[in-house]
RNA sequence: UCUUCCUUAGCUCAGUUGGUUAGAGCACCUGACUGUUAAUCAGGGUGUCCUAGGUUCAAGUCCUAGAGGAAGAGCCA
């Protein structure tokens, strides 16, 4: 058997392969079948010349999806995907595919997100979850080469640390237990033993939130380095960020290519470095005080209103001049082409206008913004569209950043953390940060947050015996994967979506 | 939890001021075509108009309530 990616190795050579119809286009005595199988797609060409009256017949009554085993002789052509077709000899049905839901037209999310099991078998999501397993495999690379040691935290926890509003309560036998929330108290624990270590792992957050940033399980990396501050921990992520960026840019072009996403701006972050900015500097930007490059937010802002007002006449414009087109008469081919290119420029109307409705929104939330309170969703989007790179924002009010946060000895309202915005609007990826060391702040600490004492005897065990500075953050892969892939919604980021009204399939 | 919008054929959607027999494209089937790239062309039938009430001579269309979905907000160390 020979996978559809190595067919180049066999060119002029008869070979077997196997795997699923995803598309047929037939002419008498000729059958186009794209055959798939995970490692690419192939046109086969089933001629009735060349192969027997049964043969012919059963390659035409394939349907989407039926599972097929085939020989054939693999051939140079240029115009295929890939560069090669395979000449049919041999064709036999593995299973067969009666009506499959999904047809190569469009589909809404609700039918899509109901199929997720089929929707997998897609060419567009095929591209993203070899993109996920790219992102997996440099992240284990980047941290296996700087001699972390990865580490299983555990997913039963036996107190709320985080507050209980959050947390999926489960039973233990007989006893109350919460799924983990982070591997991170467990992860400094290792770090003691190991001095730098990553978990890799599920996460679990009870949120009743319904947007395009959240899942309530999802997957998180968090490293924790012994001996390291807070300076250290931010020059660990660029070059962290940096280097999977780099990878991914480098092995996933074709799936980045399926997607459409322009890839530019992975030049940008390879060679810039990663603006920091204090928690002080941050709210300046966003409310307008400071410029960057000579603009403020209320300038960009108001521009790419300005863009946004005149995409959408444009758009309209060309909606009417299509229309005018069609009503006109023209062929059925050109009539869909047009229809399609119509219902596209609306789907794009939607879209600009409640951007447009949302950016004077986003500009007040900037302006009204709160010195000391966290930046929203909004917020995070405003601050970033100054940047073509992550930014870093460090040095935050200790109020409302985690218990085991450190606070800065020479500036005692703020603790030492660090939150990483991507570009392009897609906010937080990272959080992270220098722990607290001092065992008498962090028993004040987790009194404050009205957290059980008792739940953490053995993480201040960690400040009783040989305490070092440390420090660590957590990276939430699916909105890496997200972002790098340009997507409208984290749900097409993980196999099966967990969220909030979804549990099926 | 709040605001706005949506629910019509297997799928994506249109359906005018309420009006008599509810439409298109795709998918599927049949036929034509020996190089198609979402192939094309001709023909073929398919409805619990989300549910329950109400207004009306008449409801897919209007009103009320509910269910499901989407976008945004809140929430998200």
């Amino acid at each position: 058997m020979v996978q559809i990616k190595d067919f180049k190795g066999f060119e002029g050579q008869v070979i077997q392969t196997q795997g699923w119809v995803t598309n047929k286009r037939s002419g008498k005595g000729l059958e186009f079948i794209v055959l798939r199988d995970g490692s690419g797609y192939a046109q086969c060409i089933v001629n009735a010349n060349d192969v027997s009256e049964a043969i012919f017949a059963t390659a035409k009554s394939t349907t989407q999806e039926t599972s097929v085993k085939i020989a054939g002789k693999v051939v140079k052509d240029d115009r295929q995907e890939g560069g090669f077709e395979l000449h049919v000899s041999q064709l036999s049905i593995i299973g067969t595919s009666p009506s499959f839901p999904i047809s190569n037209k469009e589909h809404g999310v609700e039918f899509l997100v109901d199929k997720r099991h089929l929707w997998l078998r897609s060419k567009r999501q095929w591209a993203i979850m070899k993109i996920r397993n790219r992102i997996i495999f440099s992240i284990n690379n980047f941290f296996q080469k700087e001699d972390f040691v990865q580490m299983d935290a555990p997913i039963f926890t036996g107190n709320a640390a985080e507050g209980t509003s959050t947390l999926f309560e489960t039973d233990f036998y007989d006893r109350p237990a919460y799924l983990s929330q982070s591997g991170q108290l467990y992860g400094e624990a290792m770090a003691m033993a190991m001095g730098k270590i990553y978990t890799f792992g599920p996460t679990f957050r009870a949120e009743k939130s319904k947007t395009r940033r959240h899942l309530s399980e999802f997957w998180m990396i968090e490293p924790e380095m012994a001996f390291f501050d807070n300076e250290m921990n931010m020059d660990l992520i660029e070059q962290f960020i940096k280097y999977v960026v780099a990878d991914v840019h480098e092995n996933c072009k074709a799936e980045m290519e399926v997607l459409g996403r322009d890839t530019s701006i992975f030049d940008n972050i390879a060679a810039q470095e990663f603006p920091r900015l204090s928690y002080a500097e941050a709210v300046a930007v966003l409310k307008g005080e400071q410029k960057v490059d000579g603009k403020t937010t209320i300038e960009t802002l108001e521009n790419d209103l300005a863009e946004t007002i005149a995409t959408i006449e444009s758009n309209k414009a060309e909606i009417i001049a299509k229309e005018k087109e069609i009503a006109a008469g023209v062929k059925k081919g050109k009539r869909n082409y047009l229809q399609n290119k119509i219902d596209g420029l609306k789907n794009q109307i939607t879209d600009l206008e409640v951007k447009a409705k949302n950016i004077p929104k986003w500009l007040k939330s900037a302006q009204d913004f709160k010195f000391g309170s966290d930046f929203g969703g909004s917020d995070e989007t405003v601050i970033t569209r100054m940047y073509t790179v992550p930014v870093m924002v460090y040095n935050w009010p200790h109020e409302i950043k985690a218990f085991y946060m450190k606070r800065d000895a020479s500036a005692p309202d703020l603790a030492k953390g660090v939150d990483v915005l991507a570009p392009e609007g897609y906010g937080e990826i990272v959080g992270g940060g220098e722990r607290e060391t001092n065992e008498a702040l962090l028993i004040e600490k987790i009194n404050e947050h009205k957290l059980p004492m008792d739940a953490f005897d053995w993480y201040l065990d960690l400040r009783k015996y040989g305490s070092v500075p440390h420090a660590g953050f957590g990276l939430g892969l699916e909105r890496m994967v997200a972002w790098l892939c340009k997507l409208q919604h984290i749900r097409e980021t993980i196999p099966f979506p967990r969220m909030y009204g979804r549990l099926k399939p």
